[in-house]
DNA sequence: GCGAATTTGTTAGTAGAGCATACAATTATC
DNA sequence: GATAATTGTATGCTCTACTAACAAATTCGC
C-alpha cells in the first residue's frame, strides 16, 4: 500500500508528508523547548502514582532542604515570581506537604516547612526521579552529562 | 523545645539565607527546566512588539517551509496532541496569519498554508529570533553549540 | 463490496504555570 | 516619625497541555 518506495525524497517531502523542519533545526532554542517537552512527558508519565508536577517536587525539595525558607527566596531560587509561588504553595498546604510559619527575624516572611506527609511524598518523590534521571541520563555519558549540565547552567545563568 | 539558644549560624543559615540546590544541582532535568524557562523568558521578552509565541513562531515557520501540510504532521513534527494543535491554529487563523484548505488527496485533512500577513508576520518575527539567538548562542563556542544541539536532539529524538 | 476499525479534525472541559495589578502588613531608610 | 521598599496575598487573564466525546473521511478485514 505504501507506494513510497516509487516515489523520490523530495517529491514525499513537497506535498502531504510529514514536514521537516528546515532552518528551524538550526535554532538553538527551539530544541531546548522540544527537550524541556519530552523530559516533562517522561515526568509526568513516570509520576503516575504520586500526584506532583516538576515544580511542585522542586519546591519540596528546595523545603526539605533548607527549612523556613521564605517563599520570595524559594521564588527566587527557581525563577518565579511571587503569584505563582504563591499557587504553588497554596496547592502543597492544601494538600497538607507543608505548611507556613511567621517568621519571628521578619514578620514579612513566611517560614516554609515540609510536614511529615510532606516529607514521605519527597522520599517517595525521589525515587521516581532517580528513575526519571536514569532514562534522561541514558543517553550520555558520565562526560556528556556533566558537559550538558554545565552548559545548561550557562544558560539559566 | 528550641529555644533561642539553638539559634547557632547553622540555625540561622538554615532559617534566613538564600537557599540551596543541593542534592537538586545534580538533576539534568532541573536544569532543562530552569534553561528552558530562561530562553522562554528572554523570547517574550524580545518579542514585545510582535505579539508571537514561541510555539506560535514555529508552526509559522513549519508551515511557511510546508506549504499544505495537516495539523496532525505539523503536531507530530512540534510534538503536540491535535487538541493542542488545533488552539494554536484557530488563534492564528483568528489573527488572519494562515488559513485553512480542506485536502483534495486526503478529505480528513486541512491543508494549511500562510496568508500574506502570515508571511510578513514571520518574515519579522525571523529578525526578532536571531536577535534571540545571538543572545543565547553567545555564551558558546561554534563547537560547543553543536554538541549542545545534538545532545538536546538526543533528548527529543 | 460492505461493515468495522482507524484517522483526522473538532468541541468542551480541566489543570498547571506564568504574568500583571492592586492591596495590606512589616521592615528599612531618610 | 514620615516615607519608601519588601513580602505576602488576592484577582484576573493568557498560553499550553491533556482528556473525552463526537463527526466525517478513509482504510482495513472479511
Amino acid at each position: 500500500m505504501d507506494q513510497s518506495v516509487l516515489m523520490s525524497e523530495k517529491a514525499r517531502n513537497d506535498a502531504d508528508d510529514t514536514p521537516e523542519f528546515g532552518q528551524l533545526d538550526g535554532i538553538v532554542g527551539f530544541h531546548i523547548r522540544l527537550a524541556h517537552g519530552a523530559v516533562y512527558r517522561h515526568f509526568t508519565e513516570t509520576f503516575t502514582g504520586l500526584d506532583l508536577t516538576q515544580k511542585q517536587v522542586s519546591v519540596l525539595w528546595l523545603v526539605g532542604e533548607n527549612p523556613g525558607v521564605a517563599q520570595i527566596e524559594l521564588g527566587g531560587r527557581l525563577r518565579m515570581d511571587r503569584a505563582t509561588t504563591m499557587t504553588i504553595i497554596n496547592r502543597l498546604q492544601a494538600r497538607g506537604y507543608l505548611r507556613r510559619e511567621r517568621s519571628s527575624s521578619d514578620g514579612r516572611k513566611q517560614a516554609l516547612h515540609l510536614t511529615p506527609e510532606g516529607e514521605a511524598a519527597l522520599e517517595q518523590a525521589k525515587n521516581s526521579i532517580a528513575e526519571h534521571e536514569a532514562w534522561l541520563k541514558g543517553r550520555f555519558t558520565p562526560q556528556e552529562v556533566e558537559k550538558l549540565v554545565e552548559m545548561l547552567e550557562r544558560i539559566h545563568e
